[in-house]
DNA sequence: GCCGTTTTCGGCCCGACTGTTTTCAGTCG
């Protein structure tokens, strides 16, 4: 098979996707897990805690609801940056003072009274007058492309729309036509978005978003790199974006000969449609590619933080570089490192380029440094033939030596899971004296460690007797049934299994299936609480299809002092590739070597399990 | 609504592109 190294040169450093290989690529609809569930997650029971997740909710609201009301775009930013401030927030906002509410960036007197109104009642006068004062179906309509918050007022004011059925019925009669400033293209533009939003959502995954940025790359003809929410290894991707030097008349036409709409096309970008994803190519030189790979990866507040920085430097930051603001000089940058020391800043990885207070830390040349993947010394979960998965244990010794690595946790099923042929505890110690055997003669640099991935049982026990865990070089434990239980229920079965003597790591804790099956309801703060109490690991399930856990709680565990153990789940060969998946998410979660278990040498991890 | 070494009011990131326009508003990233 092909592979493509996509090589940020102008970074100086690996791009997250390096390796990927070439695979036809798919239409992919409703990937996103949270294609199904409410955008503002409701207060709707009052024996729910109120998290940090839905307090964000409702100044998200109230940020749309402003916005469709035509208020002032820099008041209804305020609610939107406060919003992501309290999602990404280390600690509980329950837990706060309300004094420490306006000690957080970019909330101040009136949003931090609206987070003590929202803590003790689940909601606040602001939502309750907006809300009263707005259609319900209104807020929706911000959501179609090519409609913004001017469009949406317009809408309602001056053709009484009110939802999406009510614009749709509007446009077919050929009532959006006779507003000023519209005409048939917008009225055709506006039919087309909302029969796209009826389909179900088409965010994908990373890796499925790697195949269709290859395909891209393939027919540009020269050289281009992926930047975006895919170089920034988000798990789900929305759209994909790209900086090529290569000419913009043929780049142009050969995107055209792929993509199935163009949406835009002019000197400096075109923009095209392919399997429903949008794929925005921006024209670049050699002399430029700096600020802009830098400018088409930031998300948009990290860009915002960016440009105040240059602003308050006297500079102006764009993407072709920085304007000294007195003399209306520019200067340009080959790579993203000479803008950020322009800017008097380390360089931030693109992983941390989310606005979560790293562009502050790099000012002051404290970014804290991530782990790389060359750091990452074996693999902690993967299933062999003796459970279900495809590979023989020399097979698995080979592969792991292959790939440079120390040691590979072989974790296969325990036998409560009866669908994965799982093992019960004489199979069990068959199987690890097989690892032994294999350890002793193959010759291999890898170790094998003889482990197990546990299952916990819906009370919190777990399927194999202490005897037999406590003869195992490492214990993985995780939920694979029961996955209803109420938060309360599921948080305490976890927390029994942390407190178990020779648990070491909790496998995908929250259980996702990415678009298949949502997170088990947890209290994950607990959770953490109670692996840092106990000193035990959680696991950051690699594969693609989990992604687990999400960055947001490797952060707050991270900063926890608990340990993260990455593993890919591999059950075949090529699944070991997926560890890069891992690295990213922990290097998104703000993660150093020192966080992840992995990047101990096999000596140090067997002396950490103890 | 937030913020301040330009500090209690005035500014808040910046540019590409489209459609409907005769010079720009709106949207998007």
């Amino acid at each position: 098979m092909m592979c493509l190294l996509l090589i940020s040169l102008a970074a100086g450093e690996c791009h997250p996707i390096a390796g990927m290989t070439i695979c036809p690529a798919r239409s992919i609809p409703g990937f996103f897990e949270g294609a199904a569930l409410h955008k503002y997650p409701a207060y709707d029971s009052p024996y729910m805690d109120v998290t940090n997740q839905v307090v964000a909710g409702v100044l998200a609201e109230i940020g749309d609801l402003l916005e469709v009301h035509g208020e002032n775009p820099f008041k209804v930013r305020a609610y939107a940056r406060a919003a992501e401030t309290v999602r990404h927030l280390g600690r509980p906002v329950a837990g706060m003072d309300d004094d420490d509410f306006e000690a957080l960036p970019g909330i101040g007197k009136v949003i931090a009274g609206n987070i003590a109104e929202i803590v003790e009642t689940g909601t606040c006068q602001e939502q309750v007058r907006l809300r009263e004062a707005t259609p319900p179906g209104l807020p929706a309509l911000l959501n179609l492309r090519g409609v913004g918050p001017k469009t949406v007022h317009r809408f309602w004011k001056e053709l009484g729309v009110t939802g999406i059925d009510d614009l749709e019925t509007a446009a077919r009669a050929h009532r959006i036509r006779g507003l000023r400033g519209f005409g048939e293209k917008k009225e055709d533009e506006i039919l087309r978005a909302v029969a796209a939003a009826r389909k179900v959502s088409t965010r994908m995954s990373m890796t499925e978003a790697e195949r269709l940025a290859e395909r891209v790359l393939l027919v540009i003809p020269g050289e281009a790199w992926v930047a975006g929410s895919l170089r920034r290894g988000r798990s789900t991707i929305g759209d994909i974006d790209v900086v090529t030097l290569a000419p913009a008349a043929e780049t142009a036409l050969a995107l055209e000969g792929i993509a199935d709409e163009v949406i835009d096309a002019g000197e400096k970008k075109i923009s095209v449609r392919i399997d429903e994803i949008r794929i925005d190519v921006r024209f670049s030189t050699s002399g430029d590619l700096g600020a802009m790979l830098l400018y088409l990866t930031g998300s948009k507040g990290f860009n915002i933080r960016l440009r105040e920085v240059a602003r308050s430097g006297g500079m102006r930051l764009n993407e072709y570089g920085l304007t000294d603001q007195t003399t209306g000089e520019l200067r340009s940058f080959g790579t993203e490192d000479e803008v950020f020391t322009a800017l008097g800043m380390v360089l931030v990885p693109p992983e941390l380029r989310e606005d979560r207070g790293e562009v502050d830390l790099a000012l002051a040349g404290h970014l804290p440094r991530v782990v790389e993947a060359q750091e990452i010394r074996g693999d902690l979960h993967l299933h062999s033939e003796w459970s279900d998965g495809s590979m023989s244990l020399d097979e698995i010794a080979l592969v792991g030596e292959s790939r440079g690595y120390e040691y590979i946790l072989v974790s296969d099923h325990s036998a409560s899971l009866g669908i994965a042929h799982g093992l019960d505890a004489d199979r069990l110690a068959c199987q690890h004296q097989a690892i032994r055997e294999v350890n002793r003669t193959l010759g291999s640099g890898c170790t094998l460690l003889a482990g197990v991935e546990v299952d916990i049982l819906a009370d919190g026990r777990l399927a194999l007797p202490d005897r037999v865990l406590q003869d195992c070089d490492l214990v993985v434990a995780s939920v694979h049934s029961g996955f209803g239980q109420a938060e309360d229920v599921m948080t305490r079965r976890v927390i029994t299994a942390i407190e178990k003597e020779h648990v070491d790591i909790i496998g995908h804790p929250t259980g996702r299936v990415i678009s298949r099956r949502p997170p088990v309801a947890l209290d994950m703060g607990r959770v953490i609480g109670a692996a840092a109490e106990n000193g035990k690991a959680l696991e950051i399930n690699a594969s693609p299809g989990r992604f687990d856990l999400d960055d947001i709680y490797i952060k707050q565990a991270q900063e926890r002092g608990v340990k993260l153990a990455i593993g890919t789940d591999a059950h075949a060969p090529s699944d070991l590739d997926h560890i890069r998946h891992g690295v990213t998410l922990a290097r998104r979660g703000w993660c150093g070597a020192g966080d992840i278990l992995n990047t101990m040498s096999l000596v140090d991890l067997m002396e950490w399990r103890g």
